[in-house]
DNA sequence: CGATATTCCTATTATTCCGATAGGAATTGG
DNA sequence: CCAATTCCTATCGGAATAATAGGAATATCG
């Protein structure tokens, strides 16, 4: 359960990869993480279209970080790459529960979503990808 | 992201039916709970076989909950539909990983399912359908 | 007993999503 | 011009999920 889609797994090692060596093309890059490169191309077009990443094409392009890492928190990465985090439709649009008003899972799926969502907000890209990481999230 | 499998969505449901309604046959909650009566019967069976549902062959025969919904954690509920939960295969067996043994993200992989295995651990199903035992319509 | 309602088992199909690939257009530096 | 790059769009294959199908085993009840 909540298997996380490679393409996610993709963007944060590419991620890592660029707060370490600052500027990479995504050839590089692909060879570096051991990732399919035409595919990782996509990815990063995703991560420059939600501001995590610049880039710069022609000869000597590349990716670069947008911002500094620790402005880059590990639950914008997500929502760049699949969307916002949604165990179930019926969090954002309580209308397509098969259930109507009445439904009494709902809460139970807010607070995993809650859950998640706050343990992503917490984690910057800078404590991965420093020494400084340490484990948030459990209390 | 983490779309839940409606399987586990499903088996809430039911587990919430059984909750309130003390015992019933899988056709009648699939009927009250909209889910398709053969897949059901299938995931009610995973449940019985994980201890959570037991149930009773024969012509009045049906499921009810093995025990009481305070000891009915949502962890095994998810566990008994999807197995443990593992963002990433190498939460469990690191030498899965590509990257081998200086691989970066592994700690905030580890940290996200146990923000995951947190909550559901912390809820039960009485949370979910409430401690007051009410009969849902005879037939 | 015999009819019926149920769980239980196994196989198959349908659908959806994901990962990857393909080919090339646009851009830029040298 | 040329080469390296990003950027765009289309498609394919495979895996996982959802659902369906048919029936065997079991229990109840009149
Ligand atoms: S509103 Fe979400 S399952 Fe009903
Ligand atoms: S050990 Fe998990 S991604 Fe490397």
């Amino acid at each position: 359960m909540f298997q996380v889609p490679t393409k996610t797994q993709y963007a944060i090692r590419a991620l890592v990869h660029l707060a370490l060596k600052e500027s990479d093309s995504a050839a590089k890059i692909a060879e570096a993480q051991m990732i399919s490169p035409k595919y990782l191309e996509g990815i990063l077009n995703q991560l420059k279209l939600a501001g995590i990443v610049t880039s710069d094409r022609g000869r000597s392009g590349g990716y670069r970080l947008a911002k500094s890492s620790e402005q880059i928190r590990m639950i914008d990465v997500v929502q760049a790459t699949e969307g916002a985090i949604r165990p179930v439709d019926c969090v954002d649009n309580r209308s397509v529960c098969v259930m109507g008003a009445t439904c009494i899972p709902r809460k139970f799926w807010i607070g995993l979503k809650t859950a998640v969502d706050d343990y992503l907000s917490s984690v910057t890209l800078k404590d991965l990808a420093g020494d400084t990481f340490v484990q948030i999230g459990k209390e």
